[in-house]
DNA sequence: CCAAACTGGTTTCATTTGTAACCATTGAAA
DNA sequence: TTTCAATGGTTACAAATGAAACCAGTTTGG
């Protein structure tokens, strides 16, 4: 009879692994900050590129607009963010870090390095090459999709 | 300033594909029989392994008791699992498939199995054997610690 | 023996999520 | 123009999740 063996499947160690990291990463910002995952990427997001959209935010961090929507909400009500309203197009908003949102960004930023630099650390070099090419591959195959 | 990218940032990175990866074949148990995650990962347990209690299976899929508890009431409901009792420890029930259950974990396993080889069927060799060892690295280093 | 700690499993409650409907605005087509 | 489809973003509702409390039943140590 034919089975499938659930700890071998790709899905399925994906899922894991990346369950796993991002747990363990997650209490970086929520131990810290109390921030979900999409407020992180938000946070995250502005940080890195300045000023964007929420569309933009869906897209670079890989978000649905409701949750999108619903970070920005909240980091807004923190006063980590602000909107400014597009000139031309009414619907859009832009969104920036205030001071206070920049200064959270900022203590992450060296805490989130750490922790993939600790985590890149205990792997030898072909390791941490199958890694990256790994990771890398999977990525190309599934946004040329 | 010191800025963090996301795009490379590999927590963010592992979860993106394991999320895109995952939501792609979640189709396959969910258009076909309206099941969800921790649903497949039972039926897939019991049908690897016959007989497994909550605890078990648990520890195989790594879910956390509650969405083992969930999942396998629900797969009750549908009478595609039977609980039995166990004979020295009244707290423990083995959990096996009905023929219905053994019928649709029949009919899934080749579905899971030609989703996972068309993912693999996109990579050269030198890719898919990067993505092997780089996944079982990571296994390795969360699992050792 | 018996209380206390522990374990297998379920339930409750608050939070997070996804889907779909929605509002406002804009662009394109007639 | 007026109308209709598309787009940026929010909201409402249902389903999925996690944490912690919980209820047996079991083990352990005094």
């Amino acid at each position: 009879m034919d089975i499938l063996e659930l700890e071998s499947f790709l899905p399925y160690r994906l899922y894991r692994l990346a369950d796993a990291v991002s747990r363990e990463f997650s209490k970086v910002y929520k131990d810290r900050h109390g921030l979900t995952r999409p407020e992180w990427r938000t946070l995250s997001g502005l940080g890195q590129r300045g000023t964007m959209t929420a569309t933009e935010l869906g897209e670079q961090s890989a978000m649905h607009k409701t949750k999108v929507s619903r970070a920005v909400a909240e980091l807004e009500r923190r006063r980590w963010l602000m909107r400014t309203a597009d000139e031309n197009d009414r619907r859009v908003e832009h969104l920036t870090l205030t001071k206070t949102g920049l200064a959270a960004y900022r203590e992450m930023v060296p805490l989130a390095k750490a922790f993939e630099r600790e985590l890149l650390a205990k792997f030898g070099v072909d390791e941490r090459a199958a890694i990256m090419s790994g990771v890398a591959a999977l990525e190309m195959a599934l946004e040329g999709k």
